[in-house]
RNA sequence: GCGACCGUAGCUCAGUUGGUUAGAGCGCCGGUUUGUGGUACCGGAGGUCGGGGAUUCGAGCUCCCUCGGUCGCCCCA
């Protein structure tokens, strides 16, 4: 690898064989599942303004300083790659008029771009796939959009050792409680807490509960539960989630120490999580965001939506069985070149995935197509003066083989 | 932004306390063999050992810098 060879950029990611046929794996489950609950396909520019991504977040958070992908454009406006599907979707829903749906059931997937340090699991370009249900204040939508993840990951097959954790964070007032109650427990064992956390303390508490700090962990155990804090609605709000759950039968755990970073979250919180991914061990997340729409100057508007990393999920579908193809055209003498063609079209266009073999040493192709693990080979050859078309195959297909290429004239 | 580990052929990797012209397997290309066949054998292409500097008679190997990768911390919408 010279000094001179083109790299891609760092945290990019080239995919191809079988993490590639995983990655498909992943979204044409989604696609399926998505439309079993009847959510409805919605594409979103990749790049928006700065101020529809940074808005909602406050401007001072290291997010936005640091971890959004902003450029200017030739007419001097800030712009930045998406860093998450939900801002972009919220200024839809208001520039597009979208209230009129509601409650707007919608699914999509696509890149997203943070700048951040790729570790596993994590890029600078990822891909997300993403539900929402915009404009539905009722406990029924984190509830159906829960059943939906639920379904998604066991139809992936990746429900084992994948655990549903649940949380709510009450409506504001509840919010503003707790937090405040938060601040004067961990005011109280500063000194106890790691440097991190310290600095947490006073940017964002919050986050001090999910510390990965071993001292913090002890401190936070003791912490006050967001329960004791919550309003009779916030409460009956998450009565609601629980019992709906059980009646879809979707298992969760509570975590009463689930948070989120921003302030415009309100109730339901959720993460579905993995111990097989190391640290970055949440495979869909989300929750809901009754304040956001209104941050961006539409109408109050309670949403609720998750998203889910594609290739973490494709890491942990693994390996798909190779694919094969049905047949193997194996061209062994190249004056059969283009009978060799015209055979090959017809099995295609009668739906049997067909690959040519005509290159490389005429005498090896053979060889080279059943090595391939091809399911059948139909060779073309000049015997003794003669051209002649052989098959090799089981059954009904060969049966179907010969039946297929039986207008092909050899001469 | 911080830390640890790692960079040798297209891929996976050997390479001795620093010592001649840097190797293997797989893959690729060509040939022979086989001839209803996944065989075996022969040959070939392909490396400024990530890059730069230092030490040394001599560096793939030691030291410094740099670039890149992996994993973790921070952050996580």
């Amino acid at each position: 690898m010279s000094q001179n060879t083109l790299k891609a950029i760092r945290g990019t990611q080239d995919i191809f064989g079988p993490e590639a046929e995983a990655f498909a794996f992943v979204v044409e489950t989604f696609e399926r599942v998505r439309k079993l609950y009847r959510f409805r396909r919605a594409e979103m520019p990749v790049f928006e303004k700065t101020e529809v991504f940074a808005r909602p977040l406050g401007e001072t958070t290291d997010v936005v300083s640091k971890e959004m992908y902003s450029f200017e454009d030739r007419g001097g406006e800030s712009l930045t790659l998406r860093p998450e599907f939900t801002a972009g979707i919220a200024r839809a829903f208001i520039t597009n008029g979208w209230q009129q749906h509601a409650p707007l059931k919608l699914a999509t997937h696509g890149p997203l771009f943070r700048y951040e340090r790729p570790q596993k699991g994590r890029y600078r370009q990822f891909h997300q796939i993403n539900a929402e249900v915009l404009g539905a204040g009722e406990p029924q939508a984190d509830v159906e959009l829960l059943a939906m993840a639920d379904q998604l990951l066991k139809e992936l097959g990746i429900d084992d050792g994948v655990t549903l954790q649940l949380n709510t964070l009450g409506d504001p007032e509840s919010r503003d409680a707790w937090r405040g109650a938060l601040v004067e427990y961990f005011e109280g064992h500063r000194g106890q807490l790691s440097e991190d956390s310290q600095t947490r303390l006073d940017v964002n508490p919050l986050r001090i509960l999910d510390s990965k700090n071993p001292g913090d962990q002890a401190i936070v155990a003791d912490a006050p539960p967001i329960d004791d804090f919550l309003t009779d609605e916030a409460r009956d709000f998450f009565r609601q989630v629980e019992a709906g759950l059980k009646a879809a039968g979707v298992e969760y755990v509570r975590n009463p120490r689930l948070v989120r970073g921003f302030d415009y979250y309100r109730h339901t919180a959720f993460e579905f999580v993995t111990d097989r991914l190391g640290a970055q061990g949440t495979v869909l997340g989300g929750g809901r965001y009754d304040g956001l729409i209104e941050t961006l100057g539409g109408l109050h508007t309670p949403s609720v939506g998750w998203a889910a990393g594609i290739e973490r999920l494709a890491m942990l579908v693994g390996e798909p069985a190779q694919s094969h193809a049905d047949v193997m055209v194996v061209v062994e003498n190249d004056v059969l070149l283009p009978k060799a063609i015209e055979a090959a079209q017809l099995l295609r266009r009668e739906g049997l995935s067909t690959e040519l073999m005509a290159s490389g040493s005429a005498r090896k192709r053979y060889d080279k197509a059943v090595k391939s693990g091809a399911v059948s080979i139909v060779a073309f050859d000049v015997r003794d003066g003669a051209n002649q078309m052989r098959f090799k195959a089981d059954g009904s297909l060969l049966e179907r083989l010969q039946d297929l290429t039986r207008t092909l004239s050899l001469d």
